[in-house]
DNA sequence: AACGGCTACAACCGCCGACAC
DNA sequence: TGTGTCGGCGGTTGTAGCCGT
């Protein structure tokens, strides 16, 4: 037994958007918001699946949306982003405002895979097309310099930890490419306090690392006490292991 | 003008993780 | 703990429009 289908295909329509339909959905989503894909085509009188009307919104009507030519500034931004995260388009999306990662993807695979291969740099491990694929040597070893700053307002349960995040190749003859800055943000939900070593009493918790999985709890030893990490803490991530899925 | 190949991008499909029960 | 539902993601496909012949 499969799973139910998300909709009656039997009686959806497919293919390209009409202008109705795309004034319908706005409309919908105008006085109720977004949420609750499956129920709001037959709410909002449309013969689309939810799936369908959700990626029409994100995709295509979001008022937010950008649209247009990417910038160089952007062109660059995707190809380093994707150097790191590799088809992870909804987190290179969520750098790039106002663009959505079906867009960056499609722009992606039509131009910038297209422009880097003519530059002789292979898309999917963004090193020379005539290098070795595999590499055992560390010479070529990129590594991933973290800083990360905890941001825990008084009196709230939830905290953010923000990553930034620098990469450095350990490479004699390779060009260092711009340094980013991810911002990446972790939260936990507000329903988790931080997790807590119970034997380092009260005021200590994990670090970084090891909320992150970097470390377990048995190798790593630097228990910070809970008020120093408001300050900042920094550690090393080996690329190769970090961007490997 | 007609045709075929190519390109860009909107849309679909199938899978997965989170969550509720 | 198992099962079903839902939202989200990445890969793939379909097609309209462009361009060269």
């Amino acid at each position: 037994m499969g799973r139910s289908p998300c909709c009656e295909k039997a009686h959806t329509n497919k293919g390209a958007w009409t202008k109705e339909e795309d004034e319908r959905l706005i409309s919908y989503i105008g006085a109720y918001g977004e949420g609750c894909w499956r129920s709001l085509p037959k709410a909002a009188g449309l013969l689309r699946c939810g799936k369908s009307c959700r990626l029409r919104w994100i995709n295509y009507l979001r008022p937010d949306l950008k649209r247009g030519h990417f910038t160089p500034e952007e062109d660059e931004l995707i190809i380093n982003l994707h150097s790191l995260l590799g088809n992870k388009w909804s987190l290179i999306a969520g750098k790039l405002a106002g663009r959505t990662d079906n867009e960056i993807k499609n722009y992606w695979n039509t131009h910038l895979r297209r422009n880097l291969l003519s530059r002789g740099i292979d898309p999917v491990t963004h090193r020379p097309l005539n290098e070795p694929t595999t590499t055992t040597s560390t010479s070529n070893s990129t590594t991933l310099i973290f800083s990360a700053v905890e941001d825990k307002k008084e009196g709230e349960e939830n905290y953010e930890v923000i990553i930034g995040c620098q990469e450095q190749k350990n490479t004699s003859q390779e060009q260092c490419p711009p340094h980013l800055n991810l911002e990446l943000r972790i939260s936990l939900p507000s329903h988790h306090p931080p997790p807590q070593l119970p034997s380092k009493g009260i005021g200590k918790s994990l670090c970084f690392s090891c909320r992150l999985g970097l470390f377990n709890n048995k190798e790593c030893t630097c228990c910070i006490n809970r008020d120093d990490l408001v300050s900042l803490n920094t550690g090393v991530v080996d690329y190769v292991n970090f961007s490997q899925q």
